[in-house]
DNA sequence: TACTTGACAAAAG
DNA sequence: CCTTTTGCCAAGT
């Protein structure tokens, strides 16, 4: 679709995100060519929010692995979505977090 | 219609 | 090592 934003470009490329592994905001802003539009990534899966079905939102965290967005959706959802996938959480962190990484410059090709 | 806020990150001090 | 500043753009007030 042409005129696709930022934004929808992110609801994309955080649709696409395999399961059992988490994203950052930063690789995605990166991987639409800029790294410094992080902040929209996030902004953008807080517009998505309402249909979690096609954006697991929480698949994606910060650069430190801490799950940020953990209060804007259901109270512990976040959590226990990650913990179902196999991931580890302590502290609103995810442990391993480096290793269960998902880099959308790696897996997809722009 | 204009200003402020916001799921962040990276660089500089 | 930790704190502060800047960039980004959309949505809410």
């Amino acid at each position: 679709m042409d005129k696709s934003t930022f934004y929808e470009d992110v609801l994309q490329v955080v649709a696409q995100i395999p399961p059992g592994k988490i994203t950052t905001y930063g690789a995605i802003a990166r991987y639409l060519g800029s790294g410094k539009s992080s902040r929209m990534v996030g902004y953008a899966l807080h517009t998505c929010i309402g249909f979690p079905d096609k954006i697991p939102a929480h698949r994606v965290v910060n650069r430190n692995g801490l799950l940020t967005g953990k209060n804007n959706f259901a109270d512990g959802e976040m959590e226990n979505l990650l913990q179902k996938e196999g991931l580890e959480i302590e502290n609103n962190q995810v442990k391993n977090f480096k290793t269960h990484f998902w880099d959308p410059n790696i897996d997809l090709v722009l």
